[in-house]
DNA sequence: CGGCTATGTGTTAGCGCTAACATCAGCCGG
DNA sequence: CCGGCTGATGTTAGCGCTAACACATAGCCG
């Protein structure tokens, strides 16, 4: 194995060149699989190349073409299950299509902070920037940043100007939803992400249109920050205003533990006192007291949805109207009939 | 805001030269602050470049001066808190020190494909790679792979043979059977992590050395795979080969929480018959029934120690002995006196 | 058999930048 | 008042690579 700290000057081309006896150029032509190349001359020139370990420089060849193979992705950095899958799942989309993926994490939304996030991106020579906006100031703090490079957005509104795609928050949280209502459950109350989510809006209204087109009253949602605490903090509140309800739809899973809590605390019991509703599936959701009933998001399928957009604006193809794959409804224990 | 797709030449630095009126070097000494420029000629290069929105590419920079200011990680991509956690917490601590990462998921440990990730971060021309090495065969895969880089790992053992830092996983383990043994516990089962982990392997021996140094009995611990299904079944498989035991110390609370539901399912209940702990402080943990005792990690620490081991080794300096920061024990409601 | 294409290969220029050297003022002391 | 110094600038070369062109050689047609 290698030693570690071990700075060898790289072989060249022209290293590979001169071992092979043939032209640099000819050596690139093997490299990039131009025709017009006699396959001995082919030969020897792989030959060469693997007795230097010889590894092309791409911040030359990106400097002639003006192509990476390097994406930009911009992020919060949230551990949460959410945001953390389509990072994963994106990259590894990434990585089939032989492009790389350079983080930068947003430490806050203040236009300086996200501008020198950018920056970092943009100086890398990044082929295309995908912002994970998870939440709706970084979209503002992104007004008035200039982007030189095609910009694609993780996002389910379509507010933001680029070409968009995300998961259909607003579809599954109509599934959950009418998974409650068909159990019987007229009063389901609503423990909604935070109002600068763009993903918690789509899943309110989703729960709220959902309501209001069975004639049933959507009281207004308790807000939470995604945290298992602020679900806690929201059930409480949430319990206390409508003690009469039967059905919670929690936006994540994560607000549901904590949620699960408050009603566990307040002496109900779930399922027999009141049905609860999670989004994510996430992997605790099975195990939980009782087992989670919740809407299960596919982030590899959303990593190839976006890398499929990425590369369809880098081509300048007409953007297909994008396709928002619906999560799936889990039923487990935490729902039931009243 | 600017439009999407739009490709536009960026001014280069004899751009911002002509309109400044001076050569392309003096634009370039302004640019990386040197002296020897007089403050008016600064002014007016400061001017250019703003308004022509000038941004150096750091692919022809890199090709000089050899400095990419890029540096790459390789990751298994796994949604676990613990490593997504890790990746979140050192690319902050990159940010800070201007540095932008580039991350590889590794799809699996073949040496081939882990050759295939690592390719890709070296064609980036990062600077240094950190191999976040969740699994022993990543470390086997990577036998022979070869690196011209400076590699920095994350792992606990020391065993891979490059410069290592991570958090302390034997001494939490450690402080975890403490605590259980100072409550009264004798008979500490160990829900392990799966063998091929090396930060598993830590905790499994923190655990055995402290069992052995009180002179109790270390049962032969059941290994899952972290995730809390596996932490079920390796519960009920513990309870079922020792019923009488009064205490489980999980290797983290993901398989702690299908523990939970192992131990609920059989009956018992905690902490009044069995006291539980976990590990890594998920932010569930404090809401789960009953809230988990477990050792809380510091992540955003662990990233910065990372940063500073990378720059360490790519200065050349005599290697500190890495310090190895020791979780803290959070206790809740999951152990008690017996 | 001169001129044609097709095929393989070499040569040159230039991507955007910085290091190293060259230049040219202005200033000082002898 | 000249050699040498200092500070501010310009000029050149070259990082490693590919596109574009140049140039051989071979084969084929009229």
């Amino acid at each position: 194995m290698a030693g570690s700290a071990q700075r060898t000057r790289h072989a060249t081309i022209f290293d590979v060149a001169k071992l092979a006896g043939v032209s640099h150029q000819t050596v690139s032509r093997v490299l990039n699989g131009h025709p017009n190349v006699r396959e001995a001359t082919r030969e020897k020139v792989r030959e060469a190349v693997a007795q230097l370990r010889y590894r092309p420089n791409l911040a030359a060849r990106a400097m002639v073409n003006r192509r990476s193979r390097n994406l930009g992705l911009l992020t919060t950095g949230s551990p949460d299950y959410g945001p953390s899958s389509t990072v994963s799942g994106f990259t590894r989309a990434a990585r089939t299509a032989k492009y790389s993926v350079t983080i930068s994490t947003a430490v806050d939304a203040e236009p300086a902070s996200l501008q020198a996030s950018l920056d970092l991106l943009l100086g890398q020579q990044v082929e295309a920037v995908v912002l994970v906006l998870s939440r709706m100031e970084i979209l503002r703090g992104l007004q008035g940043v200039e982007f030189e490079t095609p910009v694609v957005a993780v996002e389910p509104s379509g507010l933001s100007p680029w070409p968009s795609i995300s998961i259909d928050h607003y579809g599954g949280a109509r599934l959950a939803t009418d998974h409650l209502i068909e159990l019987g459950h007229r009063e389901i109350l609503h423990l909604a992400g935070p109002s600068n989510s763009m993903d918690a809006t789509e899943r309110s209204r989703g729960w709220r249109d959902t309501m209001s087109e069975h004639g049933l009253v959507a009281h207004p949602p308790v807000t939470g920050d995604w945290s298992p605490s602020s679900g806690y903090l929201g059930g409480r509140e949430l319990l206390c205003r409508h003690p009469g309800a039967t059905a919670v739809f929690s936006a994540n899973d994560q607000m549901a533990v904590g949620c699960l809590h408050a009603l566990r605390e307040s002496g109900r019991s779930v399922p027999e006192d009141v049905s609860v509703v999670g989004f994510d599936d996430v992997p605790e959701a099975e195990h939980l007291e009782p087992p989670l009933t919740t809407m299960r998001q596919d982030f590899f399928q959303l990593g190839e949805d976006i890398m499929e957009l990425v590369l369809a604006t880098l081509s300048d193809a007409p953007a297909a109207p994008p396709v928002r794959h619906v999560p799936e409804l889990i039923v487990r224990a935490s729902t039931r009939r009243r």
